[in-house]
DNA sequence: AACCAGGACGTGA
DNA sequence: TCACGTCATGGT
């Protein structure tokens, strides 16, 4: 067995109240995402929605309504792939261009010509890689004939990581696992004081924030697209905390 | 002009 | 297991 995973688990000091805490003042400075960021979604919020970043900016729009269609979960997946360690911006030009060109469900994907793909996907970077990788979500989409993927079935495929995995579990088949990305460790690193949470692996960070955040899938992806957002408007890199909502409850370790 | 952006994978130690 | 190199565009 070797050395004990424990070790890890016992320095992430996360309580749920903390957790509750964040969530309420992010929720109630940004207001509810509706993530994930869907065409139809950007369309339809339209001015509201900032499409440089993937937000609605302007506040829940509760007189549109949303009508999910079969394309989306690979849209999600898709966008899922095109924005690994890429900007949004980029990856949403090229999921615009993927609808230009007609390939945005799991059929045409597999039909098309892989390095036509990659130059259309250019803007997202790392296209070569992605366009592979996008035949591999569609493929294994493609192969469950309308039933839903699992976690594991993600994981085995090249080009799908626990975090792509689990954006597409939560977002595309409403299940409940929660995404660690980047921007959440650096917001919980900073806003707890525990530096550990920049270390500690994937699954032991994503177990630990689980288990204190009641067990809501609204909340759930409301709760990561709120890690996002406050990413990008202030917990940056170099932090913007003289402006930013969490000053007084923040922790504030670089 | 470096640095960052909603990672994942292969390799060597 | 873990640190490091690779993949690559586009904005600041």
């Amino acid at each position: 067995m070797g050395k004990i995973k424990k070790d890890g688990v016992g320095k992430l000091n996360l309580t749920a109240e903390e957790m509750n805490g964040l969530y309420k003042r992010l929720y109630s400075y940004y207001g509810p995402q509706g993530w994930w960021p869907l065409r139809s979604k950007r369309i339809a919020y339209g001015a509201g929605f900032d499409d440089t970043i993937g937000f609605n900016t302007s506040g829940y729009h509760p007189g549109i309504v949303y009508k999910p269609v079969k394309d989306d979960i690979f849209e999600i997946a898709a966008g899922a792939v095109l924005t690994q360690n890429t900007n949004w911006k980029n990856a949403a030009a090229a999921i615009d261009n993927l609808i230009k060109n007609d390939l945005l469900n799991t059929r045409k994907i597999l039909e098309s010509d892989i390095e036509e793909l990659a130059l259309i996907i250019k803007t997202s970077g790392y296209y070569n890689q992605k366009a592979i990788k996008l035949k591999n979500v569609a493929e294994l989409i493609e192969s469950k004939n309308g039933s839903a993927v699992s976690r594991q079935e993600l994981l085995a495929v090249w080009g799908i990581g626990p975090e792509t995995a689990d954006s597409i579990m939560l977002y595309a088949y409403h299940r409940p696992f929660f995404v660690i990305d980047a921007f959440t460790r650096r917001i919980l690193s900073r806003y707890t004081g525990e530096g550990f949470i920049q270390k500690a692996g994937y699954e032991i960070l994503r177990t630990c924030i689980e288990g204190v955040i009641p067990a809501d899938i609204n909340k759930w992806q409301e709760m990561h697209a709120l890690f996002v957002i406050h990413a990008k408007k202030f917990c940056t890199t170099k932090p913007e905390c003289g402006a930013c909502p969490l000053f007084r409850a923040c922790k504030k370790i670089k």
